[in-house]
DNA sequence: TCTATATAACTGACCAGTCAGTTACTAACA
DNA sequence: TGTTAGTAACTGACTGGTCAGTTATATAGA
């Protein structure tokens, strides 16, 4: 099968060659393929002969670049949540302000990725090989998770200690808020078109969840502070 | 391997015979041990030579019985899901009286089944094996999913009827008011124990969840219907 | 005796990871 | 400006192992 690569600037004497070394752009496309690959199987079912194909590589190669099929998914990882992550980290550290318009910016960015990008397929994958790969789920839980949850947590905190928000329990509540998120992208990626349903609506289910969530983590003002079909 | 079901009535002559037939307690043995071994693989790991072992039986007899891996993993979700399915649904048909108390009984019933008993691997081995075995998603969505939130959607609408609960979007609610029991399930089969993190508290979560719930479905009744720390 | 039930050896297919060999490129030297 | 070692990048056939599902054979029980 000839690289579905080819020579960008085609010699042009003879045949081309049958393959060109490409040291710097090899890495990011097998991550690129597998990605693809692991997203459609999962993990285990994963073939590398397959990721080897779509990168336009031998499966030899992939062995030059990533010591083993674990660490290269955990490259898939990193490639697909890290920038995210980091501007999630970015946009709490730096934006002022109250919290709470900050946090529907952060749900809404999230909900899109999930309803629009592959990122949406990780979560699933790692859950799926979480007992047969333990390190796998320690890695996730420590680069991912971990760090997630400290973003929502740390917003939180500074609501309650404005008063803009309510005295409340936090780890309960990230992972309540963080719910919805998780639920979203599992099925986008488990039980869409299944059984004639129509797909899920990620961004009408957020718009509810951050409704609900007015009321829940506002502390009252006196005035209908929560969506407009209260009380009189 | 002798079976670990021997002779429940041993002869008292000579040596006891190397099996024996059983042919109407075998299914239900052979079930129990796959949903260990599926509990503790996964779908696609686990090894049917061990399910059979474990049930006492030769990888033969499961073919006696069940006519593929995934016909046997279809028994293990019904077995494990449906007896509870109907008691939630019969719970939900034949109470009157208010509807949020009956949600908290349902709520917590099923963080009981969650936080104490293998039932919680079910939605991520069908998470897990979704892609690769579209059939089995479609399965579950039709016998467990759809039946599920038709229970809690039947409960919110009745609230709704009787202006206990605001009105609502009530699909978006019920994936709302589910998503985290979802994540108890999967993170207690995935995370627990990972990265020397204590384990999820689920019935704390579960309270917190429903105190927020009071706050979201019930209709203001100008009292402080709310969690305890509000308006004077 | 007859046969449903059970066994265990077998088959065929799959695939991660390895490695001996091949090729594209480089730079040292003519 | 060739020419020619030298080497890093790459290939693909191979190994060793796994496992779902099948089948020839044996025996419990009627």
């Amino acid at each position: 099968m000839p690289s579905r690569h080819p020579n960008p600037d085609p010699a042009p004497d003879g045949d081309p060659p049958r393959w060109r070394r490409r040291k710097d752009a090899r890495p990011q496309e097998i991550v690129a393929a597998a990605m693809e690959v692991f997203a459609e199987r999962g993990f285990a079912a994963a073939r590398l002969e397959e990721v080897a194909a779509r990168a336009g590589v031998s499966k030899g190669t992939l062995y030059l670049y990533f010591p083993s099929k674990e660490e290269l998914f955990k490259a898939v990882i990193r490639a697909a949540i890290l920038p995210n992550l980091e501007q999630a980290e970015a946009m709490v550290a730096s934006a002022g302000g109250p919290c709470f318009p900050l946090l529907e910016r952060l749900l809404r960015m999230v909900a899109r990725l999930i309803a629009t990008t592959r990122m949406a397929v990780i979560p699933r994958l790692v859950i799926a090989e979480a007992g047969n790969f333990p390190e796998l789920a320690a890695f996730y839980h420590h680069e991912v998770i971990r760090r997630g949850f400290g973003v929502v947590s740390a917003l939180l905190w500074r609501g309650i200690g404005s008063g803009e928000f309510r005295p409340m329990p936090v780890d309960p509540s990230v992972r309540l808020i963080v719910a919805p998120l998780l639920m979203s992208a599992v099925w986008r990626t488990s039980f869409d078109g299944v059984d004639g349903e129509p797909p899920l609506d990620v961004p009408a289910l957020m718009e509810v969840h951050i409704d609900n969530l007015r009321r829940v983590l506002l502390r009252d003002t006196g005035d209908g502070a929560g969506a407009g079909d209260g009380a009189p």
